[in-house]
DNA sequence: TGTACATCAGTGAACGCGCGTTCACTGATGTAC
DNA sequence: TGTACATCAGTGAACGCGCGTTCACTGATGTAC
């Protein structure tokens, strides 16, 4: 990742945006070190600037720390989004697991900006409105392709929040244990994509032995 | 939580088993403010023990660290078995709904623990064999239930670690994003044990819709 | 039963580390006249 | 166009913090004789 530079004059003692060149470094930080490798001063230090220089645009730590995250999930929701098109899905089914491959290849590729995410470290009091904004993006990506499913007749007549959130938690849980290696992670990328489908497969057609 | 005291000689100098007294007292940390609190030093001042004592029973924090988890998967693997027993579950659909809400109601009882055992905390690198042996221990309780069941006709006939796979993926990712706030908490017990009911419902009939 | 001794669990001082945050400051920029 | 000035982004020293780890030590315990 190529962190940001001044747009101004480039040899100007200002930095140009610094404010987004901290949360550049704040990603490439993360993903070489995970989220305790994420501090203020190495931000600072990344971006080329004294360690004080943050507090010119971020409140605190945790302000950064939320700007970061927020760009994390407007990545998350272009992963998911980029699936969707490239596979021009028209059936919820395959709506559904294009989302679900945008979702685990951007958990594997990015495995520490889930972690950032979904992984407890954001403060749960008061979260700046746009990081909000961003998680309901994402969210909305996936409930609107099952609500349209469902009002299509193609899926059960259940609450669309709920069986989003079904779709979410099955992708969300197998994601997290790859990636903390509770789970062997699938030899090649190929691998992993025909698990997920036939993860996603169960959770189509069910896991009970059906009747004749 | 009662933290451990002498066995031997309660006025020694000795502590008695200060050995399982540090994992008492890191699971209590752990409960009370989360994995960025559990360090040597403190769990060695809850146990009533100067910082360097812990040196003596363990190689370095990493070692603590794997030996509360490894407790953490046990009670882990302990709510699912009660669950389980509780319910006096025979069919495969009811012994896995057992399982999903021993699951669920461990992560909420105790997210902290969850995020110590499956948030990336763990080295990946040598974990302790006993570790390990926690580990699999919990998922063998899942998998076997799954085996049963496709054994007997009742789910249907696909590799029972994928089947295994698909039902913890969907458990654990709700209770991950249930416990880091990217969903809502249901308000009761009872609510959430009914969503997830009807979570696992969606997984035993599929999502999508039947046709007539 | 009594003495000498090896063992080893726990002590407390010390080390160096990176961290978040504050503070008085400097000096380039852009604006008002 | 030129000058005075307010603004404000970035500096670097300093603070106090908790941390993991090492080290020489102390002193109770249990064992060998």
């Amino acid at each position: 990742m190529k962190i940001r530079v001044a747009k101004k004059p480039a040899d100007s003692y200002q930095h140009g945006d610094l404010r987004e060149a901290l949360v550049d470094a704040g990603l490439k930080l993360l993903s070489e070190g995970g989220v305790e490798n994420l501090s203020l001063r190495a931000a600072a230090q990344l971006a080329g600037v004294s360690h004080a220089a943050p507090y010119r645009h971020y409140k605190d730590k945790e302000a950064l720390v939320a700007a970061v995250a927020e760009r994390g999930f407007k990545l998350l929701t272009e992963s998911m989004q980029s699936e969707l098109e490239r596979r021009r899905a028209h059936e919820a089914r395959q709506k559904i697991v294009a989302l679900g491959h945008g979702y685990v290849g951007f958990a594997t590729r990015h495995p520490t900006y889930l972690q950032l995410i979904f992984g407890g470290v954001l403060s749960k009091k008061d979260p700046p409105l746009s990081l909000q904004a961003a998680g309901t993006q994402a969210y909305l990506t996936l409930r609107n392709a099952v609500a349209d499913g469902i009002q299509s007749g193609e899926l059960r007549r259940v609450d669309p929040d709920e069986m989003a959130l079904a779709c979410w938690s099955l992708v969300h849980g197998y994601s997290t244990l790859v990636i903390n290696g509770a789970v062997p992670r699938p030899e090649s990328d190929q691998a992993e994509r025909a698990l997920t489908e036939r993860l996603l497969a169960l959770l189509g057609d069910g896991i009970m032995a059906v009747e004749h």
